[in-house]
DNA sequence: AGCACGCCGACT
DNA sequence: GTCGGCGTGCTC
């Protein structure tokens, strides 16, 4: 029915081969669409009858021939990129990605596409809508607004920038501004219009700052390899000036016409990570973050596409944007876990930007005060050239590092003497302290002091903790919440006690002991509200807020020149992880956390409380540092086989009962085969078995070499999904796992 | 993943 | 008599 009869050429008709999207890890042949006359190109989208729908698709290579024979082959129903859409490069990434992760090239592509591209739409946008003042809204006077405060917040904030504001511009400023914007637009004093999406070009760039010798040097390295393929490691303690060395070699690459795209972790992309980017280029610069909607997204990407935007900043996804002078790319905070993504297509974008940056014959940048293991390797290898930036920017000095041993110490609401004395010490003179407890709510155990019954989860295998705000049990893992028992279930005692500490019950105590301070505690519970972060923070710069309680959240990215002190109440837990990365995170944490301490101009100190002050990973971070830590623990890892030297895959399987996806894990196993190069694990249950409500389990495959570990999954992955036990159980293939669990 | 087909239970 | 449960098969 396919074959045309007016159409003698048809057998050099091309074939399209198009990856749709569809959890199926092929691609589908189409014979291009019967009407027009552009020729399909590799990266251009097509719409495609597939099944009983039509969808959306990528054209990945044109071919002569189909394994199917051609009357089989449907034509697409229309090509949507005449000009095409993905670059060379760009197709090349997300296909070798695909075969990496041995996930399904269509979603593969899919994720890779804003979600409007997906839908069908014009890649060229009109505009994004913003919010400007009228001429006659100009010519007002704000005081005639004074009834109005929301309104005249909202008229000042316009007033400030022709160019007009788009919504979450507004909404990093204003909460609840929409009905004062409303109000704005019915009095003829704003309106809305279509402006374009990049964040504007300053006028007078802030000159670059005199670089010490190290930050020259590294600034220096990287322009020099500027133009080809040099994968560049710059370990710089906190406060040592790392992102000057970016904006440096950033600069270099702007001046020759290429664009640069920088990568950073989620919660990285501040505005004030902005403003400074902001302040120093006269370039025009495309963010792209969660909090954009559809048609921003969709205007940044575009903007990247056509070379409009010089400069690129965006997290994890942002290493797909295709980027046609691509000249540097930078990998901020490059140890950081979020740029590995947690489900679906689990890519780690840091990874992907090294791939891209080789393909390309670029330079690319990873910077971290605490390089992952993995990078640390690969610049003990030679495969990275390693840039050192030892001593902290201006006059700030590295803080004094002190363990407490709580053995046998008599603590409060777990905070000991000597750190309750430290912190009033350096409140009564002035100064800041941070504490730090990554474990949020009052108490993370509720047990009955007659019997030992104690508050669990039904969906999973885990204890409720106790939130003393409203008086809740709520489990960390799935979201369950209920209010506390008044009695316990199964012996009926009030006598119910909260075991251990969290944040909460750590601000509690601390308002006892300081009740004239002023504490602030930033964790997930205190910062759910929309700018309740930003205020938080706002109140510790201005001095509102002399102590600080948090969880990790206050790890990482944030400076407080006000702090002196940094205590870390309870690590006890972390060191004894059993996810063989356990340790690294830690020692991250630790040096991340103590590195909040004295960035300002006085000097700072950092107490560790804890149980185990002999322990190996304690003692070797303060004598030696992160440097003897990372050693010590690379040396631990090339004698466990583990990554870097050695290398994971993981499958995750999980159902509503435990059985499904212990066998679906096994005939995984049965259909592997066996070969002295790939050790398998499992399937064992995973480390919190029933989660949610679904029962989890695992298969852990382990080889030196990546070779024979890649091709014994590119034989099984694609019998996999034919097995009739995969259709009892979700599953996944998780190729360089981050976490275990 | 969708989406349809197909063959068995309780309802207007 | 049908509406609908989820098993199974297919998508160029």
């Amino acid at each position: 029915m396919n074959t045309n009869p007016q159409n003698p050429s048809a057998a050099v008709t091309p074939v399209l081969r198009v990856a749709v999207p569809t959890p199926l890890p092929r691609l589908f042949d189409y014979l291009p669409p019967t009407r027009g006359e552009a020729k399909a190109l590799p990266g251009a989208r097509v719409r495609v009858p597939f099944g009983r729908r039509s969808v959306t698709g990528v054209v990945v290579e044109t071919a002569a021939t189909s394994e199917l024979p051609r009357e089989r082959l449907k034509p697409a129903s229309a090509l949507l990129d005449p000009d095409g859409l993905l670059p060379a490069d760009t197709l090349e990434l997300l296909r070798w990605a695909a075969d990496y992760y041995q996930h399904p090239v269509g979603e593969v592509m899919a994720t890779a596409l804003p979600v409007l591209l997906r839908q069908g739409e014009a890649p060229e946008v009109p505009g994004v809508e913003s919010w400007s003042l009228t001429d006659e809204g100009r010519a007002t006077d704000p005081a005639t607004l004074a009834r109005a405060p929301r309104q005249q917040q909202l008229f000042a904030l316009l007033k400030q920038q022709t160019r007009g504001l788009t919504a979450d511009e507004i909404g990093a400023e204003l909460d609840s501004w929409r009905p004062a914007a409303k109000a704005l637009v019915d009095k003829g004093l704003a309106d809305r219009r279509l402006r374009d999406c990049l964040l504007a070009a300053t006028d007078s760039p802030t000159p670059a700052p005199d670089l010490n010798e190290h930050q020259a040097a590294a600034a220096d390295a990287i322009c020099a390899a500027l133009g080809g393929f040099t994968p560049l490691l710059v370990e710089g303690v906190t406060g040592s000036g790392k992102t000057e060395v970016y904006l440096a070699a950033i600069d270099a690459a702007l001046a020759t016409g290429q664009q640069v795209l920088v990568l950073v972790p989620e919660i990285g992309l501040t505005p004030q990570l902005l403003a400074r980017f902001r302040a120093r280029f006269a370039v025009p610069i495309a963010v792209m973050h969660s909090g954009l909607n559809d048609r921003e997204r969709l205007c940044a990407w575009n903007m990247a596409r056509t070379g409009r935007a010089p400069i690129v900043i965006g997290t994890r996804s942002a290493v797909f944007t295709p980027l046609p002078r691509l000249g540097l790319i930078v990998v901020d905070e490059e140890h950081d876990a979020s740029f590995k993504q947690q489900d679906g297509f689990r890519y780690h974008a840091r990874d992907l930007a090294l791939v891209r940056a080789r393909n390309v014959g670029i330079p690319v940048v990873l910077g971290s005060a605490t390089p992952s293991l993995e990078s640390l390797a690969n610049a003990e290898r030679g495969l990275y050239t390693r840039l050192h930036l030892p001593s902290r920017a201006g006059t700030a000095r590295p803080p004094r590092v002190r363990l407490l041993d709580l053995r046998a110490q008599q603590l409060d609401e777990g905070l000991s003497p000597a750190l309750l004395q430290a912190v009033g010490q350096t409140l009564a003179v002035g100064e800041q302290v941070l504490l730090f407890l990554n474990r949020r709510g009052y108490a993370p155990t509720l047990l009955c002091h007659e019997c030992g019954w104690v508050a669990d989860c039904q969906r999973c295998d885990a204890h409720m903790t106790y939130h003393a705000r409203g008086q809740r049990l709520r489990c960390h893992h799935c979201g369950a919440e209920r209010a506390v028992n008044r009695q316990c279930p199964d012996c009926g005692s009030t006598d119910l006690r909260t075991l251990g500490q969290g944040t909460e019950r750590l601000e509690a105590a601390l308002r006892r002991h300081f009740p004239d301070t002023g504490i602030v505690r930033i964790d997930r519970d205190t910062t759910r509200r929309k700018h309740a972060m930003a205020e938080k923070l706002a109140g510790v710069h201005s001095g509102e807020h002399q102590l600080l309680i948090g969880t990790q959240m206050l790890a990482k990215g944030h400076d407080f020149p006000g702090v002196t002190l940094v205590g870390l109440i309870d690590i006890d837990q972390g060191l004894f992880s059993a996810d063989f990365r356990g340790a690294e995170r830690m020692a991250q944490l630790i040096v991340q956390v103590a590195g909040r301490a004295g960035r300002g101009e006085k000097p700072g100190e950092v107490i560790i409380q804890t149980h185990h002050p002999d322990h190996p990973l304690l003692l070797t971070l303060l004598e030696g540092g992160y440097r003897a830590f990372a050693t010590q623990a690379l040396a631990e890892r090339r004698a466990a086989g583990l990554p870097p030297h050695g290398h994971l895959a993981l499958f995750r399987a999980e159902a509503p009962g435990p059985e499904a996806p212990a066998s679906f894990l096994q005939a995984v196993r049965d259909h592997l085969g066996s070969t002295g190069e790939v050790s398998v694990l499992g399937p064992i249950p995973a480390p919190m078995e029933k989660r949610a409500g679904r029962y989890r389990a695992q298969l852990l495959l382990m080889a030196r070499e990546r070779r024979p570990l890649h091709a014994m999954l590119r034989a099984v992955m694609p019998t996999l999904a034919e097995l009739p036990e995969a259709r009892r159980v979700r599953w996944s293939l998780d190729v360089d796992p981050q976490e275990m669990f």
